[in-house]
DNA sequence: CTTGCCGGTGGCACTGGGTGTCACCTACGG
DNA sequence: CCGTAGGTGACACCCAGTGCCACCGGCAAG
């Protein structure tokens, strides 16, 4: 089914073979839940062959975070972009910010991938990994603004509780509904740069 | 081999089965690498079979982390015995200190273990799981003191990024060698709780 | 048109983690 | 002496992931 006809360089077919996996298997997550599905399943609703499932996605994970690696580089693009006088916690803000500024139209499909990687324990852990990658970026970035060394203490620190900040603002946007994506973000790192300024009101 | 003649209740025996199972798990696993000991291997060397394995440990990467479910329920403990006029973040602090303060003859083994948690990178994934129950724990503690929901943006941010400054201070302690697990949480918490003075600096 | 290369594909066998089941054995109380 | 309960080992099974090979399509060179 779906000869695709169309005038199509390898690596765009290569691509849209990809997707198709990916949005088989996001939905058939969706409905049965990680570990119930199992990569036949997704390999026959997606009308490939178990092999070739793990050609495109190498792992039962990655068809859930698809190309979050290009996320992870263009967000090093950016750092290595900000201006050099904006203080280093507002240029991560601002990287994290952009490289979620999604379009409209791909809110509902992120949605679905953020709330199985949030849910699924087997997501969950593997987004550790994947965090690594993000972490080891900023960290780079702060270490060469403030001059120490890539695994010094707060080159790391800032790394990991910014990441925290933005998987915080991300939870908060999938359990509301109404808030916005950027506004969690927003408040989230308020909180984190000031040192939880709320926590020092009468409790 | 080994029969074990003392008066020993159920328990105890289950202990140190588990114990001896461990100990294997670590060596093989520091020698050789993670993914590259089968659980065979372990079982054999434990001197248990293949199934007795699972049933005490449960699952390979649980062979490493040991008893932290009794970690977790010392800092639940911990965090609702901590003074009402303590101020949160100080709380928090205390029972990570507290939790983490190892007599030194479990020194070594702890850095056996946490070597293996950060480098291997199974291992880093099934710590998301584990980390999540921290979480809920201080942020459950953080709600009760603000007097908001466990899940709002405060409690939450407040329980990851602690977390991250204490998985950070880890990093650095066992990195050095010479700098005390208490100083790094000192300094990763004292740079938390202000907001990253250090960014402040003319860097 | 034929030949040879090449990338995507499917099939197959294999490794290894994890689970369910059953039989056995041993310790313990009646 | 018997019955039970918990720990154990052996076996069969499921499933994720990998290596290997054979096939088929397009495409360029001859």
């Amino acid at each position: 089914m779906g000869t695709v006809t169309e005038t199509m360089v390898a690596a765009d077919a290569r691509e849209e073979t990809r997707a198709r996996i990916e949005q088989a298997a996001l939905d058939l997550f969706t409905a049965q839940g990680f570990e119930a599905v199992t990569i036949d399943e997704v390999a026959d609703a997606a009308g490939i062959s178990r092999r070739t499932f793990f050609r495109h996605c190498g792992t039962k994970a990655d068809a859930v975070w698809g190309q979050f690696d290009g996320h992870v580089v263009r967000l090093e693009g950016m750092l290595a972009a900000a201006a050099a006088d904006q203080p280093v916690l507002a240029s991560v803000y601002a990287a994290y910010v952009e490289v979620n500024d999604y379009a409209p139209a791909d809110l509902p499909m992120l949605r679905q991938r953020m709330r199985l990687i949030l849910t699924e324990p087997a997501l969950l852990a593997h987004s550790q990994v994947r965090y690594a990658d993000v972490d080891r970026v900023v960290a780079a970035h702060v270490a060469r603004r403030t001059g120490v060394a890539p695994d010094a203490l707060v080159p790391r620190l800032v790394a990991t509780s910014t990441r925290a900040a933005a998987t915080t603002a991300f939870e908060l946007w999938l359990a509301d509904g109404r808030i916005t994506l950027g506004t969690a973000l927003h408040q989230a790192f308020d909180e984190l740069a000031a040192g939880f300024p709320s926590l020092r009101l009468p409790g």
